[in-house]
DNA sequence: CGTGTCACG
DNA sequence: ACGTACGTGACACGT
């Protein structure tokens, strides 16, 4: 069947704008003119037409600000936020952009973009075609069918979910056309249509699914009884009228003709003559790169069994099998240049000197993707890697945290299409394997493709947002840091985990044995359905909230209850011992390689502050909390000599400090004081020796709060105080530390205007949903503005801090090593005869790495366990 | 594969 | 009126 394409062009372009925020720069081209808009706009458009090659296709704008929706209700889209000045000229050149594409559009004065697509709809619907709708917005969920289908744009530019009628049974349970009532009893806020006030999604689904519609309701609305029956009775006229409001027309007066959505394909110059006027050289060069390999160039590659000799920087990629490289096969290797493009596999690369002689030849430049895990996977099979000097996965994790770790995603973060995701090529799950070496090496040599066309751009763009420097000189040696402590390991004392794990095996068995007695019947304590049928339904204890599936029954919660039945006390201590065996006493065992050591893997891409993750195993979370869990840090011990640890104190209050200037703050520090029962002093009026333990935990809930952008409910709950204690003492500890909240206010302000917070290094943090029309998930963007330049900056600090450890242990010939990093704390194993002056070194080289207002302090310990390391 | 829970900074 | 702290990873359960 045919297809028609219908798309909404106004929505659309408002959610190519506020996504697109997140480039940080509103993409002004040479004349001034911001074309962020467009510039998503097209994307969205491209990836549209290329996901669903047709014929027919239409973008349907709104014309004229009065339709008959202002006749009926007079504050309709009354409250919609003005336009930003920044979008408006972008309306006109969106029309622009598709008379350059060849695509049709359509617009009629007094009515919206809706009702030529739902006219449209009818009509292709009509003439047996598939209709495909595409918007940001939920109204036109009343149009699917059997025919039509609607796909809504989501998060970013690229994200869309699909709404069929399964689609809409599944998610509230209603058809199409009870959208309509949907929209009508909840009314929309964005639009300023009222619904029944106090009826949100919920409530309106319930009435729907009893009464059918809105009329059904009206003619029941008797019937309803308590507060919702007399929200009903007041709201019903608003909800008839908001429903005609939310209808979308789908019989306008226009000239209906399958030709008006007639589209048969772009003209290359034309299209090129557009992205060139408005300066969108990534949309230009994708255009090209597409035609380019469609039409002219498709990659090629040779399958050699030696490797030819190669004088110029090339894409070196490494294929590794597994997610794990320091256990993973690898595949083959491709190189390529703009005049080299040559796989060769594995097991011909081991027997091939002149390959191997090429890989370790500092003076032959490589670039790479995720070159850590490359030099790794290599330096397990024995093969030397050096004169790496370029990470395309690193560039990219700079100029944009939020993208995927994957190939494919980052090379459509520059608009390259020429490469695909593992699970295409590989399979996922179960059918995951290896296919035949044609298809590996092409996979190979487009990645290797990807790394070279794409080096130049993310550089030049390293450049242009000013974080060249923190790419270069902070992520590029850390990497190499990192490569170093995970070939190093943790070395693991494999006794002391299997003696406490026979021991815990032990208790676990008892303690289930006596809730057994307690419960009066078996049942899966770990499951937390079970566990809450038998708490609350069984025994009949006060439950607390619930979640989305039942009951809650978390650390929490039963803490609270713990007195109320001598089961409860047993469940918490059931919880702590089989969490401490399973991920570590057993988890951590499995992991120990044949060298007696854990090869943890830093992930160094992944999250939205800068910092580091660790995986298989996460040796960033070993228990230290409770005296039982601390004890399985016994098991990591040293292979030298000492194990030595040195954390830096309250560093993320001293950014704080600094990033706000904070007078009384960074004195303290400067002074050396006991920060909490200092601010605890100052806010409570009292001397700093007469703070009670209480005033002092108190305090310390709200400066670890305000780093995290915390609530005045969340603090009262936190320190049992009520909402108004709460208040008073917020605004106490703000008349104390004045700059936070000018700092906090202007953070926010930032934020809003450019789209991302930046920390000391200038690492960005884009947060597009700072704009988003949810109150909530706003103040959650609020909360990550505040936190992120805090958080960031303290992982900018430690990056700069093992590059400092790592420059002075070279000077000083130490044999010691890093081991672990973990966020605020870096762990050593070091030979005996070092210790001392190994200890004066590295705390020196901490302190000194960055300035800030405050002075860093570093804390060092040793001891020959880790648990013993204070 | 999503959810709940809990381990860490 | 919303519903409530930032950043992670691993495991067990149950669909």
């Amino acid at each position: 069947m045919e297809q028609l394409i219908l798309i909404d062009g106004n929505s659309l372009l408002f959610k190519a704008f506020y996504a697109t925020g997140y480039m940080g720069n509103y993409m002004i081209n040479k004349d001034g003119i911001p074309t962020n808009g467009i510039f998503g706009f097209a994307r969205m458009i491209d990836r549209i037409l290329a996901d669903n090659p047709s014929n027919y296709v239409l973008v349907a704008f709104d014309y004229g600000k009065h339709t008959f929706r202002n006749d009926l209700l007079d504050s309709y889209k009354a409250t919609r936020t003005k336009t930003p000045d920044e979008l408006i000229p972008q309306f006109a050149m969106a029309r622009e952009y598709l008379t350059a594409h060849n695509i049709p559009y359509y617009e009629l004065e007094g009515y919206e973009g809706d009702d030529i697509i739902g006219t449209l709809a009818s009509f292709g619907e009509a003439n047996n075609l598939q209709v495909a709708i595409y918007t940001g917005d939920k109204d036109a969920f009343q149009l699917v069918s059997d025919q039509t289908t609607v796909y809504r744009t989501v998060k970013g530019v690229t994200g869309i979910d699909v709404y069929d009628k399964a689609a809409l049974k599944e998610k509230w349970d209603i058809e199409p056309d009870q959208v309509r009532d949907l929209l009508g009893l909840m009314g929309d806020s964005a639009d300023n249509i009222p619904g029944i006030k106090g009826v949100g999604e919920k409530t309106a689904l319930k009435l729907i699914h009893q009464y059918g519609s809105i009329e059904g309701i009206n003619e029941h609305k008797d019937e309803i009884k308590g507060k919702l029956g007399e929200k009903v009775r007041d709201g019903i006229d608003n909800a008839i009228m908001s429903k005609k409001v939310a209808t979308i027309l789908r019989d306008i007066p226009m000239d209906v003709t399958l030709d008006i959505a007639h589209y048969d394909g772009f003209d290359f110059n034309t299209l090129k003559a557009f992205y060139q006027k408005y300066d969108m050289h990534s949309l230009l060069k994708g255009l090209e790169i597409n035609t380019e390999q469609k039409e002219e160039k498709p990659l090629t590659y040779e399958i050699v069994k030696t490797l030819p000799s190669i004088n110029k920087e090339s894409a070196v990629y490494v294929n590794i099998f597994d997610e794990n490289y320091h256990k993973s096969d690898i595949l083959g290797f491709g190189i390529y240049n703009d005049e080299a493009s040559y796989y060769i596999s594995f097991e011909d690369a081991l027997k091939d000197v002149h390959f191997l002689s090429y890989m370790k030849d500092e003076k032959k430049k490589k670039d790479g993707f995720a070159i850590k895990g490359a030099i790794l996977a290599c330096a397990w099979h024995d093969i030397e890697v050096k004169g790496y000097d370029f990470d395309l996965s690193l560039a990219t994790y700079v100029l944009t945290p939020g993208v995927k770790e994957n190939m494919k995603d980052v090379s459509e973060y520059y608009d390259y299409h020429g490469v695909r995701y593992e699970e295409e090529v590989y399979g996922k799950g179960a059918k995951r394997h290896v296919p035949e070496v044609d298809e590996v090496a092409r996979d190979t040599l487009e990645k290797a493709k990807a790394i070279y066309e794409l080096k130049d751009v993310a550089i030049k763009k390293l450049k242009d947002e000013e974080q060249y420097h923190l790419y270069e000189e902070i992520e590029m040696p850390v990497t190499y840091i990192l490569a170093d402590m995970e070939y190093q390991g943790a070395k693991v004392d494999r006794d002391v985990l299997v003696s406490m794990d026979q021991q815990f095996d032990q208790e676990i068995e008892e303690l289930e044995q006596e809730i057994y007695k307690l419960a009066g019947e078996e049942f899966k304590i770990s499951s937390p359905k079970q566990l809450g049928d038998i708490l609350f339904e069984k025994l009949g204890l006060k439950s607390g909230k619930k979640t989305k599936t039942g009951y809650s029954t978390s650390q929490d919660i039963l803490e609270k209850i713990s007195d109320q039945h001598p089961i409860v006390p047993l469940v918490l201590e059931y919880r702590q011992k089989t969490k401490l065996s399973s991920t570590y006493l057993k988890g951590l065992q499995e992991q120990i390689f044949d060298d007696g050591k854990i090869h943890t893997i830093y992930k160094q891409t992944l999250t939205q502050t800068g910092r580091l993750s660790s995986v298989d195993p996460n040796l960033q979370n070993i228990p230290v909390r409770s005296e039982e869990g601390k004890k399985i840090r016994k098991a990591f011990v040293s292979e030298h000599g000492y194990l030595v640890s040195f954390d830096y104190s309250q560093i993320e209050l001293r950014i704080l400090a600094h990033l706000a200037h904070v007078t009384r703050l960074i004195e303290a520090f400067k002074a050396g004081k006991d920060i909490h029962a200092h601010t605890a002093a100052l806010v409570f009026g009292v001397p700093d020796e007469e703070v009670t333990s209480l005033q002092r935990r108190q305090a310390k809930t709200i400066n670890f709060g305000i780093i995290y952008g915390m609530s005045e409910f969340r603090l009262s709950r936190q320190n049992n105080m009520t909402l108004d204690e709460a208040r008073l003492f917020i605004a106490k500890y703000f008349e104390t530390y004045p700059e936070i909240k000018t700092y906090m206010d202007q953070v926010v302000k930032d934020c809003e205007e450019t789209g991302y917070v930046s920390t000391v290094a200038n690492r960005k943090r884009y947060i597009p949903t700072i704009h988003d029309k949810n109150f909530m998930v706003r103040e959650q963007a609020k909360r990550f503005a505040m936190n992120a330049p805090i958080q960031g900056s303290g992982a900018d600090i430690m990056k700069l801090a093992m590059i400092a450890v790592d420059q002075a242990i070279k000077e000083h010939h130490f044999k010691s090593k890093i081991i672990l990093q973990i966020h605020d704390e870096l762990i050593f194993d070091v030979y005996e005869d070092e210790v001392e002056t190994f200890m004066q070194v590295v705390k020196e080289a901490m302190e000194s790495c960055f300035k800030l207002d405050v002075p860093l302090l570093v804390e060092g310990n040793y001891a020959r366990n880790w648990a013993d390391l204070k």
